[in-house]
RNA sequence: GCACCCAUAGCUCAAUUGGAUAGAGCAUCGGUCUACGGAACCGAAGGUUCCAGGUUCGAACCCUGGUGGGUGUACCA
């Protein structure tokens, strides 16, 4: 098996996540008018393109509903003032079926106004198509890799692994929608020191009577004992060095001050005596730290004893994961005990979150594969010994990417090689996306340029990254005990904190219906899930965020759970119309119209829904789609406060109004799919 | 030291990737209505887009230089 040899190195076309590699209903309509009028001046092809797709939906609706921005550009092309290439191109084009209007305006702009018609018969294609809501399929679906999630096993789930799931699974369901082929896999961390930590700490400190009665909560207690006892032992380690350095950095700072005091002007001694100043203060930290560490370790003198016992413990700890990878038959054993029960005990998780994934393969699928990753390198003559460590050196980075140690033992990089050409061979992927923390992202640099030099030239690689989740106070989310907070608690809280918002009581004898006892704990665990969830897809992927339990379950602002209550509205008024006679056949029979401003609005967002999730995906950017539901929202609360529904003038406007009422329904509760987020017809 | 990311209203975030007068929500202030489910809707106020240059018809966005913050940086993942 030569998993090297046998790696595809077949061409495929390139990969552009233009937008014309996408399904865009309405603007590629509109833009498909505008071309033939403007290959009659432009031939370039590039440029004809580029122009066509400065073609967008208008920022103001105020001002138009699309409008075409390729004027201005065009002028020194075309040697026009940009007003008469306007000009040129209106009085060739042919809008009337779609639009009501096509004017010009400031210094070129090409205003359009859909024409209600055309809008109204859209939707109501929309409507009849319950499956998809006339979402089209892409013309040339890809295949897509995303590798998201990716715990260690051996730890329980905390809430650092809430983005990478969230994202990675709102992401595949998008693209899975838009028609592209994807598969997920998580790339579980069930082969890597952790598991020598509670290997090791199976073997010296475990309670039998505990593994017996609940083996991954024992399992869990050896880890945080190992990680205990090795974060005092290098607290013990690095005191004496610390103290050292205080007084040097001391040294530093005043030397700097004093040059400063000599030049005050000069800015870069300004600079470096701010810079002596931080690392001194990162020093007495970094030096309290450890002494806390110490001082709560001293007080417990069992503890004391027990790590004293087993000095060096993070090296002990190598020797078992090394010996777990050299095939040592009593740690593959209990890796092998160890491990359907750590994986249970994430899949719990998983399935409370709703996540699935196609593959999980995780980082012990590749062990066999790593000789030949390195040996290939070796080959190449792209790695070298250096130190007793096969590296492979990068141009612009200082330190290498080590495949092998000097004990022989594989790290990551080497798995995430093997793991990419396995994929290559497996599943010849137009595009493969990791979705990772930001912090990794020198790793992954320096993997894909790995990657590109072996030949895997054909493939997007693509670090889907995204910011750290921070606490109130701007610094990573942590208990006040600074300990990490595990997830399924977070859950649980913010289930308890949906059922007080929503099953308030007074709130629900004002909503005027009796809710069984296990409808508001359904209810409460959709709304407390998707609030998490929510929190976490609508700010920007690549930004840190504050995460804030209390704002995020709230019915009012950016959140899911005002999302969900427009949607249980529209369903309400379904509801009541059903019994005053408006069947869902009557619905689906009437003809739409759009005669008020408030419908006009809504409609037109409505019609967006298929552009907003394209323009959503060429650059993975979910927050996309979470604000376009809550603009959704908003403007169905502004339609259906201004104009009644059930209480129009005529059958015939109820009927356009449920019918358009049914649409919103169906988007949000589409769109909120797509987040992995679910719905209540009640709430 | 080097590399990457970030800086927009009091706060949390947008801005269709270079388009018109930079937008929402919280918070603040005002208004509507005995509600097709009021935790609603309408409105006001709030800005030198960190600073200084540059590129061009046009810059929050691109380039250069700075300032401030975050992260990573040779055998953890």
């Amino acid at each position: 098996m030569s998993y090297v040899a046998g790696f595809r190195v077949d061409f495929k076309p390139p990969v552009h996540p233009f937008f014309s590699s996408v399904a865009m209903r309405v603007l590629s309509l509109i833009r498909s008018r505008f071309a033939p009028v403007l290959a009659t001046w432009i031939d370039d092809q590039e440029l004809l393109n580029a122009s066509l797709e400065r073609i967008v939906s208008s920022r103001d609706a105020t001002l138009a509903d699309y409008q075409a921005n390729l004027a201005m550009p065009l002028q020194k092309k075309l040697g026009k003032p940009p007003l008469t290439i306007a000009e040129d191109i209106m009085a060739g084009l042919d809008l009337g079926d779609i639009c009501s209007s096509v004017t010009i305006a400031g210094q070129g702009y090409i205003n359009l106004r859909l024409s209600p018609e055309w809008l109204a018969k859209s939707l109501s294609e929309a409507h009849a198509d319950h499956e998809r809501l006339a979402v089209t399929k892409v013309d040339n679906p890809k295949t897509y890799v995303i590798d998201f999630s990716s715990p260690n096993v051996a730890k329980p789930m905390h809430v650092g692994h809430i983005r990478s799931t969230v994202i990675g699974d709102s992401l595949s369901k998008i693209l899975r929608f838009l028609g592209h082929k994807v598969i997920t896999d998580n790339h579980l961390g069930d082969w890597g020191t952790q598991f020598g930590m509670i290997i090791y700490g199976y073997k010296h400190f475990r309670d039998e009577d505990a593994f017996a009665r609940a083996p991954v909560a024992e399992l869990s207690r050896l880890y945080r004992e190992v990680q205990r006892i090795i974060s005092y032992q290098d607290a013990e380690r690095k005191l004496p060095t610390l103290e050292l350095a205080i007084p040097k950095a001391e040294q530093k700072l005043a030397d700097a001050k004093s040059k400063v005091a000599a030049s005050p002007k000069d800015k870069k001694l300004a600079k470096e005596s701010s810079s002596a100043e931080n690392q001194l203060k990162e020093l007495h930290e970094e030096l309290n730290k450890a002494k806390e560490t110490i001082d709560q370790a001293k007080s417990d003198t069992e503890f004391v004893a027990r790590a004293q016992s087993h000095a060096d413990l993070s090296q002990r700890v190598l020797r078992e994961t090394s010996k777990l990878h050299q095939g040592d038959a009593e740690n593959l054993k209990l890796w092998n005990d160890f491990l359907p029960n750590c994986k249970e005990e994430i899949h719990t998780v998983y399935q409370r979150l709703h996540v699935e994934f196609d593959y999980e393969y995780g980082e012990s699928y590749y062990h066999d594969m790593l000789p030949m990753v390195v040996e290939d390198l070796l080959g190449r003559s792209m790695a070298v010994n250096s130190d007793g460590a096969i590296c492979v050196f990068l141009d612009g980075y200082d330190a290498p990417m080590i495949v092998q140690k000097q004990d022989g033992a594989y790290l990551y990089a080497t798995t995430d090689i093997a793991t990419a050409m396995f994929r290559e061979r497996e599943f010849a992927p137009d595009a493969c996306l990791y979705v990772v923390d930001h912090r990794q992202s020198e790793h992954f640099q320096k993997l894909f340029d790995v990657l590109r030099k072996i030949g895997i030239t054909q493939t997007e690689l693509n670090h889907v990254q995204f910011g750290t989740v921070l606490g109130k106070d701007g610094k990573p989310f942590k208990t006040r005990s600074g300990t990490v907070v595990g997830l399924e608690s977070l859950l649980d809280e913010s289930v308890e904190r949906a059922w007080q918002v929503v099953c308030d009581p007074d709130r629900l004898k004002s909503a005027g219906s009796e809710l069984t006892d296990a409808e508001k704990r359904h209810i409460a665990e959709v709304v407390g899930l998707g609030a998490i969830k929510y929190a976490d897809l609508c700010h920007n992927r690549t930004s840190n965020y504050v995460f804030d339990m209390e704002k995020m379950v709230q019915l009012v602002g950016n959140t899911s759970a005002y999302i969900q209550y427009s949607y249980a509205r529209t369903r309400s008024i379904l509801r009541n119309g059903d019994t005053e006679g408006y069947n869902a056949a009557r619905i689906s029979n009437a003809e739409m119209v759009l005669a008020t401003g408030p419908e006009m609005t809504l409609a037109l967002q409505l019609l967006r829904f298929e552009d907003m999730l394209a323009q959503s995906m060429v650059d993975y950017l979910p927050n996309l789609l979470t604000e376009y539901l809550y603009e959704t929202a908003r403007l169905f609360s502004s339609f259906f406060e201004q104009c009644p529904v059930l209480k129009a003038d005529n059958p015939e406007t109820v009927l356009s109004r449920l019918k358009l009422t049914d649409l919103t329904g169906a988007t949000l509760r589409k769109g909120l799919e797509l987040l992995g987020i679910g719905v209540v017809e009640r709430m």
